[in-house]
Parts: structure tokens; sequence; C-alpha cells
DNA sequence: CAGGAATATACCGATAAGGTAATGTAAAAA
DNA sequence: TTTTTACATTACCTTATCGGTATATTCCTG
């Protein structure tokens, strides 16, 4: 899950993957569109590639990148783990409704 | 969505939301079941407040830690973006259903 | 085989981020 | 009012990471 976040908290890594979601392209394809040096890109690709994020499809001397769908499922379970947070939550109404041991003595100020 | 992803892809602060999502903690709860120095704490959690994940509610001298919901909405929200981009897939047919322009000249190989 | 195109790797400098210790601050308790 | 508790902030050090330039590698093409 780190290795996942991690490989997106990155600005240029998230546009990457973003210009991905619009299917595969090579590097030049991607060196080109996001303005960037090839020898940046292809770090990042390799970030994201040992993340698992992407994988590379050799055709010639290029390098078809395309995502992983993997890494994007487990982050959505984990992201569905947080569901119960919010529906448990009575929101407002437990601003009050506060049985926490906080100051663990019964003052309740 | 960069900065709810960069705040998530660090190790300590996942965890602290992690710990979270069981319920609100003081950050002395949090310093105690993380086992880490308080001031390290106090650090990720600005972090974390920063990037809105988090939201703390003065009780006495102490401050109740909670996450928020919002950022956790947009992250779900930018995941299914992706969902196309599976359903659309034909997977391993596509490994020669190719119509991508690639080498730009005729050559297959 | 020589040349060129596409991509990867190595190395470097700068900056940012994490961790620690020391100190500051606000509120409760004595 | 002094002390203590709970937390935040600051300063400092160390390490990781990003971006850049130069170079290597691979594969096609003539």
């Amino acid at each position: 899950m780190i290795t996942t976040l991690s490989a997106l908290a990155e600005p240029n890594r998230l546009h990457i993957v973003e210009l991905l979601r619009d299917g595969p392209r090579s590097v030049n394809e991607i060196v080109e569109q996001l303005r960037l040096r090839q020898p940046l890109v292809s770090k990042h690709l390799r970030v994201l590639s040992q993340a698992g994020l992407v994988k590379a499809r050799p055709s010639a001397q290029q390098r078809i990148y395309q995502l992983e769908e993997r890494p994007f499922d487990e982050l959505d379970t984990w992201l569905k783990s947080f569901r119960r947070v919010w529906e448990t939550r009575l929101d407002n109404l437990d601003d009050f409704l506060q049985e926490r041991k906080a100051a663990q003595k019964p003052n309740k100020k």
C-alpha cells in the first residue's frame, strides 16, 4: 500500500498515470505530452514499474507502457475499509455524544 | 489529490490514519499505540491536518483527532476514473490487437 | 557493420522530509 | 500560584529524492 501510494504521490508520476489512463503510450509520447526530459520520464517509469503500477511491452526499440490493474484494486479495497467510519459516525451529533474516555476523569467541563 | 496522496504515502502517517479508522484518538493515545515520540506524531498530525485528512477537537488540554471524509471521497472518485480502463481492456487479446501507431512504420517486428 | 533512434542507467548537486532533543504554551490540578 | 499534563514548535542533523547532464544499451535500417 505504501509502495503504491508513494509511487503516486509525485506530480510527474501522477501525470504519467493519468496519461496512461487514456491508453498505452510509448516513452517518447509521454515525454512529448508531459514536456519532460526523457531520462526523467524513464526514471519515473521505473518507479511506477517497480511499484507494479505499470508494465512495459517492448515493440521494436520502443517500450509501450500501460497500467496494471492490481494496485488500483488494492487501493480501492483499502479505501472501502473506511466506509464504515463515515456510516457509523453520527456526525455533528457526536460532537456532544462524546463517550470517549478523553480526560479519563468524569469531568465533563 | 497530490496533497492527499503524499500525506498518506508515509508509513507512520498511514499507520496513524489506520489507527484513527477505529475511532478518534488523542495525541497521547497515538503516541502510545504506535510507539513513536510525541513531537514526531505532532508533526505528522500537522501534515495530515493541512492535507485535510484529519481534524482536531480540543478537549481540555488534549486534542482529539479524527478522520475527515472529504479527501477519502475524492480519492475514491479519482480511483473510479480508472474503472473504464480495465473494463474497456480486451486484456490478453489486445496483445496482438495493437492498433497503436507504435513504430509509425508498417513494419510489424 | 555503421549510423541513428528509442530508452535506460550512472553520477551529481540541490532541496525536502523524517527523526530527535530541547523548548514553548495552554489548561488542569495541587 | 506553582506544578504538572498534554501538545505544539523550533533547531539541527541525516538521508532520500528529484531534476539535470552525460553516457550506455538495444534494436532497427541502410
